[in-house]
Order: C-alpha cells, then sequence, then structure tokens
DNA sequence: GAAATACTTGACTAAATTAGTTGGTTATAT
DNA sequence: ATATAACCAACTAATTTAGTCAAGTATTTC
C-alpha cells in the first residue's frame, strides 16, 4: 500500500467526477483545469482507472469520462490500487528468505499495519466522502 | 500525509525497537540486519525520529537507541510525520488561489480523506500493533 | 464522408524523492 | 588509549512521479 501525489491525483479526480451530476462526461481538459493536473498525467491514471473498471469513457465530440459504477460504489482503496501498483518489499519479495523465524517479525507486524490501513480505506467511498463533506457545510 | 516505503520503514524500525524487551539500547546495525534496511539510511530516518523525541540515543559501547516513550504512547502518525515531511498540495499552497469557489471542492473534499486516515494512524499505537500481533499468533 | 472532437497509446524527458555511500566527528565505556 | 557506536554532511545512484510530445483511433455532427 502506497499513499502518495499519485494516489492523491486519482482521488481527487474521482472525486470531481463523482460531484459531476449532470450525467454527461467530463472531459479530462475539465479536470484538468478544476484541479490543476497535468492532462497528460491525468492521461495516464484515467487509463489505468479505466482499465480497473472505476470510469468509463465515451469518444468523440461531446465525450468525456463518466464514473463507471455509483459513487456508493466505489471505495478509496480501489483507487489507490488502480493507480499506485504496490510495490512490495525491496529484499524480501513476496516471502522469499523472510520468514524464517524472528528475523521478520516486525515486517510481519507492518504487513498487518498496511492491511488495517488498506481496509479502512475500502470501507470509505466516493459518496461518503462527499456526503460527510456537505453535512459540514456550515463550517 | 504520505505513506511511503519511507514512512514504512521507519514504523519497521520502530516496531523492531518495541519488542526489544531487554532495556538495552539497540544499534542501527543490529536493525539494520534485521529489517535489511541499510545503515545510512537508518541513520537518516533516526536522526528525525530523535529531533522528534521519538526515541533517545546512547553513545559509546553498548550504546544504540531505545524508544523515548512507552511502545503505549507512541502512535503511527507521530513516526510517519516524523520522516515523511509532509508535502503540500503543489500549486495551491496553504490556500493561495484555490479556496475561490467551486474550484477546490474536491481538493477539501481530499484534505479531509488525509485527515481521516491521518487520524486513523493517530489511533494505533505500537503497542496495540504488536498486541494484536501475539493475539493472532496461531494463524 | 469529412472534419472536429476527444480518447488511446507509447516513448521520451525532467524533476523529485528515496536509498545508499563515503568519510569523517564526537562521546563514552572498558 | 582504544574500540564502539552515535552523529553529521555532502555526495551519488536508483527509482518514482510528473509532465511532454507525437502519433494514432473511434465517434459524433454537419
Amino acid at each position: 500500500m502506497q499513499l502518495t501525489t499519485k494516489g492523491r491525483y486519482a482521488i481527487t479526480a474521482m472525486l470531481d467526477l463523482a460531484t459531476n451530476t449532470s450525467g454527461r462526461p467530463v472531459t479530462l481538459e475539465v479536470i484538468s483545469d478544476r484541479q490543476n493536473i497535468s492532462l497528460s498525467y491525468l492521461e495516464q491514471l484515467f487509463s489505468k482507472l479505466r482499465k480497473a473498471s472505476l470510469v468509463k469513457s465515451v469518444r468523440g465530440p461531446g465525450g468525456g469520462y463518466l464514473l463507471d459504477s455509483a459513487a456508493e460504489e466505489i471505495n478509496l482503496t480501489q483507487i489507490v490500487e488502480a493507480v499506485d501498483e504496490n510495490i512490495d518489499l525491496r529484499r524480501c519479495k513476496g516471502m522469499a528468505d523472510c520468514n524464517n523465524g524472528k528475523q521478520c517479525i516486525s515486517h510481519k507486524l507492518w504487513c498487518e499495519v498496511s492491511d488495517q490501513i488498506r481496509s479502512f480505506l475500502r470501507s470509505r467511498t466516493l459518496q461518503q466522502v462527499i456526503d460527510e463533506h456537505n453535512s459540514n457545510e456550515g463550517t
């Protein structure tokens, strides 16, 4: 589990899509302007998001991107994992010579922490994030 | 809030310290061997951890590092923030020309997500992570 | 069916971050 | 004294992130 600017860009862009209620596709150019993310970098990210079936594209004039599922159905782990191909530990890829005894106790602990973060993010959908935002309007 | 290999290394090393119950300092060399992290990279990280008062050092022979507080008192956000100086958004540092209207709605949403992750990590102490590990022993 | 729109792809470059190296110095226990 | 191990700073290498460029392909609209 990584959580860097890359994942943040992806979440930001997906939230932008999720708040578009017009029903019409949103172009990457518009997202680029609104969110200050370079168009071509967005293209890279959306290529991955599309392959992960998180968004769908509409070509031609009036085209753009739409969420592929309802905002209630898309959680943050899906987004982060779609763009941030999760890099494993460097030396002990998988379990190589790592799991022998206490050598790796804190590596194992780390994995558990990582799992907890992942499942926390999985429990949060785009819609929830938006709803919580709206209920805080007054601040 | 970043969460990269750097933060993971720091958490891993801190967990290593936290599981040392001998009461004697642990050298970076030992951690380096046990966790497969280069000694000099550990030095960089521990310099920051020390400045953040998360660990204390003992010089000279028999020296090394110890947690500065009890493992119950140290949470994961403290560790990550100590080493991963949190990089803000690129263009709209602070609030520059960002907060004007709907321009930034999903930036704001992102900040809220980020806060949620931060407070989740803050709710988890080193000791809790270790305890949960021990109660899963049988697997 | 031609033109415009807008996604798609891939290779490339630049910048930033992470990781590791080197070569010291300082403090302290023995 | 000497060995140990923290401390420090500047440097390099590797990797990742971010952005650029240039060509495609699909689709709508006229």
